[in-house]
DNA sequence: CCCCTGACTGTCG
DNA sequence: CCGACAGCCAGGG
């Protein structure tokens, strides 16, 4: 233990947001608002994508995360885009097929 | 301490 | 569908 991993420089709201995001699972896509309010703190959906954004990298699968719109990641559309459909999500034109309620399955 | 920017969101036109 | 606005919080200069 005595590591001074990344994550222990993280406080305890930072640490949160990332484990609601380690959670999701494949196939699993929530939006950023969601992580947020899943972590406990609704309405701050911009610390998860700037979170997002310096964690992105590690264990943190950032894909599965899109805009309450549907909307994939600006300058990372392809990318997520290739990840997301290797799990079954259904992505057109940088969109999840439906509003990210939670899990999205070619069979759902 | 002030100001700007940002992987956000909902509403309005 | 898209742009503009307002609300929101944190980090960097």
């Amino acid at each position: 233990m005595g590591s001074v991993g990344a994550e222990a420089a993280l406080s305890d709201r930072d640490r949160r947001l990332l484990d609601v995001v380690r959670a999701l699972g494949e196939g699993e896509v929530v939006s950023y608002g969601d992580i947020a309010a899943d972590a406990g703190f609704p309405g701050r959906s911009r610390l998860v994508g700037r979170l997002l954004a310096v964690h992105s990298g590690t264990d943190l699968p950032w894909w599965r995360v899109v805009t309450s719109a549907g909307r994939l990641v600006p300058g990372h559309e392809l990318e997520q885009s290739t990840l997301l459909r290797a799990e079954g999500v259904v992505v057109r034109a940088g969109r999840v097929r439906s509003a990210p309620v939670g899990r999205f399955s070619s069979s759902n």
